[in-house]
DNA sequence: CCAAAAGTGTTCAGGCTACACCCATGT
DNA sequence: ACATGGGTGTAGCCTGAACACTTTTGG
């Protein structure tokens, strides 16, 4: 049924800049625009906002139908309303920023939509409407967050090792890091647990599994404790 | 003339969260509302989208047309999209941060519209719709931002003695600062430049008024620079 | 036994913290 | 002369940076 306003309205989308860690890379998700405008264009997973549903819960669920991804990290970026980003009309677009854990083989595979592809963040292709400004500024954001907030590991795997998180940053923030002072630093913290477990994978010294430990994050937090790499 | 949509959409609104710093104490600026619904509660100032502006210079519109304030700084702070935030229907809401520079006389005058008012942030009234969690987000945000980008400036007059820089930030952290380490820290970074001028206030000896260089804070970020008090 | 990544301590420099007194002015 | 806020230097501590070798495994 027709809805009818008294003055124009904006419509309004989410989008999702998808970021993953994956063979040492920092890479992101597009889609291939399957409909005018921009067909065949690549673009940010998202979608229109319906009128019973929260800004998370949609961006949640464009998330899902567009990539099959679900239950990841989703923080909100920022909020795009030039008047001619789309050129059909005004369209206001809520942005979000998700990391997925792209080593668990499950979401792995539920990825393998057809018409979406993982890109190194260094070398995205040619993007739909103002999706390269809006996937510069994920990418600004997740860069700054990641050093002073513990988001890292959502773009591991639940048990990971020291060399992969070190890596992770190394990826992520572009320099290089002294093995020793970051076991130092990051052990110090507190917040991460060793497991019983190890991991073989290849000839060499075994490595010590960790997982992060969320509760004693939060608690920490509240004494006024900040993380910083 | 009414318009027509296929889908119902939500209304897009702007609020702004209005800060000032004066006699020593951070300040924040609220409207009474002169209707339904929530008649006579104090609320953020803030209004329609239009569809022919961009979210900025709505924010910058509303500020002017319900405070009288202009030319100030702003900044996108977050963006509420809960269901049942507003009683009457869905109403999207972009919310901003703004900081006045309060001492500066006209801006002061320019605030005295009747139904505006000026709170300690200590002591809010009760507001209406959710923006009690949009204030408490704007001073979260605020106080995080002062610590490492260089805001506080925008909340003092454009000359200013270090002292008042110093009770700014005291005031606003809630922390007490070491008057020596302060300005050693602060005239390090090189971004305060010194005035011909001295701020006569008392019968004390005058105090070196500065100014703070935004074109040096410009370049020096470009070379990996990072402000932190 | 060789290759490859895991794991581990110490030293040094620079920045942060704590701390007390004189200065310039108005009354 | 006194009250008031403005202005200044140093010493100890702690944190961050630099740096090299041994361990454990697979082949």
């Amino acid at each position: 049924m027709p809805h009818t306003y008294e003055y124009p309205r904006a419509a309004l989308t989410v989008d999702c800049v998808v970021f993953g860690f994956d063979e040492g890379e920092l890479k992101v998700l597009f889609i291939e625009r399957g409909l005018a405008p921009f067909k065949g264009q690549w673009a940010i997973p998202g979608g229109f906002v319906r009128v019973d549903e929260t800004l998370d819960e949609a961006a949640r669920r464009e998330l899902e139908e567009e990539t099959g991804l679900g239950s990841v990290f989703l923080d909100q970026l920022y909020t795009f309303g030039d008047v001619k980003r789309d050129p059909r009309e005004r369209v206001v677009s809520v942005a979000y920023y998700a990391l997925v854990k792209l080593a668990d083989a499950r979401t792995r595979a539920a990825t393998d939509a057809a018409d979406a592809q993982w890109f190194p963040v260094s070398k995205p292709p040619k993007l739909a409407f103002d999706h390269a400004t809006i996937f510069d500024t994920a990418l600004a954001r997740l860069r700054a967050k990641l050093r002073y907030q513990p988001i890292g590991f959502e773009l591991l795997p639940q048990k990971f090792t020291l060399s992969q998180l070190q890596h992770l940053y190394e990826a992520v923030l572009g320099v290089e890091l002294d093995k020793r002072n970051f076991r130092k630093k990051v052990l110090g913290f507190d917040l991460l647990v060793p497991l019983k477990e190890t991991q073989m994978t290849g000839a060499h010294r075994p490595a010590q599994l960790f997982r992060f430990d969320p509760v004693k994050y939060e608690r920490l937090t509240k004494r006024g404790f900040h993380f910083e790499i």
